[in-house]
DNA sequence: AGCGCGCCTGTTAACGTTAACTTATTATTC
DNA sequence: GAATAATAAGTTAACGTTAACAGGCGCGCT
């Protein structure tokens, strides 16, 4: 009826209004303990009328819990972590959680800013699912002494009470690798990334296995884009980082007959540049992408890339962050490792071609 | 030194241990008020030796604000919604705020699930992203009604204190279908929508305006995608939208000639579709898309689009809200509607290859 | 009759922080 | 040398909620 502008309503003015202590209207609200159901229903239209929003800052505050969890992400336009995100959100969901989302932007300063928020705002727990970074990994782990619960997905850093979610992603960027060889590749371009970073990234780690592992070099030259700076840079999007590595790897006077990109929008960027130069894929360049993002299916030719389960990745991390959250907080770390799955098409095997239906089947799967 | 596992450190523990109270402390966390070098040295130490962290919640509660903004999109994977977010942080961050983003899925109990849980943590003021549903508008108006400040980025909702910003897609829709009838199209497809859907879309709007406005009929058959069921389900991608509407309209007899899809992903999907079928675009078909992500400058053939000044957006409505947090709450609505821009590159004309390169241009432009 | 127990409500005291006020101790000024 | 101002702390009382405890009432059971 009136509009209330001004304050906030509480519950002692729904008390006061309903002609009981705010006890009891805690009692409604909450729908704990015994309140006769008369007064129950008058509290209630007293709370409806006057438009009542609990204040989950006193409720938090007394209570030594908020029932919501934090996520930092590195960027939001991934898909990856699009996916990440969903599983974590299926499975704090059926268990009442709330799910509050920071960007780091790939920053570590923004990386330490968002865990700075979110444990200030006194989540129950944080899912890192950002890369590590130094003053982010001391933060993290001064947050984690401090007895906040903490889940990392594919974070390079340890602690004695974070569990830890990964795909392995040393193995998958062997693989892919490993299958361009065996289609009969022997000069094999690695785009998106710079040498000195790359040390840190597990598939470019596959990568360099792989080729050692079957005899081939490692030429420094074939290895295109990812300049440092791209990385803090969220204008420079990987497409373009893709776009501008294949171009730089297309002008090389002894170019590769295959690409491995550093992730599918890489990929994506590395394949128009390959078309708009004439060459035909995978008949003169193969290329293979990492992810299998929606889109990898439906390109042409579809994109051969490697699968992590993401969802499922996002699901453990907060099924483990959750039993941190609700039972033993000291308790050791848990670690699940996922392996991810070669997804051929056609941009490495023309004769892919029957297989690529298949690998559009959806994958609705509840661990 | 020790390491301190169960309860968090207070202000009333250092205090102790400094030998002054907590308000003292207080003080010093805070910079504010006047502390004798020497015991803000002391008091300072003793907080950093016990790892010391704020409790935001108390804070929140007694300050009566929290310094956060919450966010809420639909989709975390979308590239639109992430430049709006770059655009919310870039304010927020020069301000001071942190960000807190929720996710809704596309559905209208999330929508409203997470208006409750940024609005029962006190966040300052939210900003919403999201399509307009019933559920979620009715919520949205009792929060603006109880006092949270609430900015609206192309939420087709109004109120007289929420602040409206959005991009004029009526109009982009428009000139996108002009542009292709003006290139001598006569029957134009639309991907990506329903028609019940679509009368809530202004980009479809604009393309039906269009064509009357041309003589031309609107021919249902033409109008392809986006079943009901696409909207609510996460798993179906717009990109599998775009492939399957585009199989649709390739089937029939009289296929059209151009296409205009409800955004680029999609539009990425029928281009996809219309290669795999041996058609070449844009000379059998003609293809634009809507949004300018930024892969849409790299496919091949590059794709026309509809740009809108999407971080601008982001920009503007973290600036009306917090104009409205920390001034008058009750102000009048503040509207703004940024003007969209056709980008034409090859899916329409093969000729504007020259063009392609000014549209790579990057915009850094400071409202 | 008396006991115990389930129901309903109230009282008290925090949770951790800080605004507002008060007290005490030094400079600074005329 | 007294008045004024600046500095450096402490005291009190919330902010809005709820855990824990304390009644009081009525009912069934022995």
């Amino acid at each position: 009826m009136k509009n209330q502008p001004k304050k906030p309503v509480t519950l002692a003015d729904i008390a006061a209004r309903a002609d009981v202590t705010p006890m009891t209207v805690s009692r409604v609200i909450n729908s704990s303990g015994y309140v006769h159901p008369e007064t129950r229903e008058r509290v209630m239209n007293v709370a409806r009328e006057m438009n009542y929003r609990r204040n989950g800052l006193a409720r938090g505050l007394k209570r030594q819990c908020t029932e919501t969890v934090g996520m930092v992400i590195g960027d939001i336009a991934n898909p990856f972590a699009a996916e990440l995100t969903r599983g974590v959100r299926e499975v704090l969901e059926e268990r009442g959680y709330n799910l509050f989302i920071c960007i780091s932007e790939h920053t570590a300063k923004e990386d330490v800013r968002a865990f700075d928020s979110l444990a200030d705002h006194r989540v129950d727990g944080i899912i890192a699912a950002t890369r590590a970074s130094k003053s982010g990994n001391e933060r993290l782990e001064e947050l984690i002494d401090s007895g906040i619960p903490v889940s990392l997905i594919g974070r390079e850093f340890r602690h004695a009470h974070a569990d830890l979610v990964s795909a392995d992603n040393l193995k998958g960027g062997y693989e892919a690798t490993t299958h361009l060889i065996e289609i009969g590749h022997k000069r094999i371009g690695f785009i998106g990334i710079s040498l000195t970073e790359g040390l840190r990234l597990r598939r470019f780690q596959g990568y360099l296995e792989a080729l050692k592992d079957h005899g081939l070099p490692v030429e420094d030259g074939l290895i295109a884009g990812g300049r440092e700076a791209a990385e803090q840079m969220p204008g420079y999007s990987t497409e373009e980082m893709g776009y501008d590595g294949m171009m730089k790897l297309l002008e090389l006077k002894n170019r590769p007959t295959a690409v491995f990109a550093r992730n599918d929008f890489t990929a994506m960027g590395a394949l128009n540049a390959i078309k708009r130069a004439g060459l035909r894929i995978p008949e003169d360049i193969a290329l293979i992408g990492y992810d299998d993002i929606p889109l990898a299916a439906h390109t042409s030719p579809a994109l051969t890339t490697v699968r992590q389960p993401t969802r499922e990745q996002g699901r453990a991390a907060a099924e483990f962050l959750l039993r941190r959250v609700e039972g033993d907080r000291e308790q050791p770390r848990a670690e699940k490792s996922f392996a991810c799955e070669l997804v051929i098409r056609e941009s490495t095997l023309p004769a892919a071609k029957a297989l690529s239906s298949k690998n559009r089947k959806r994958q609705i799967k509840t661990a």
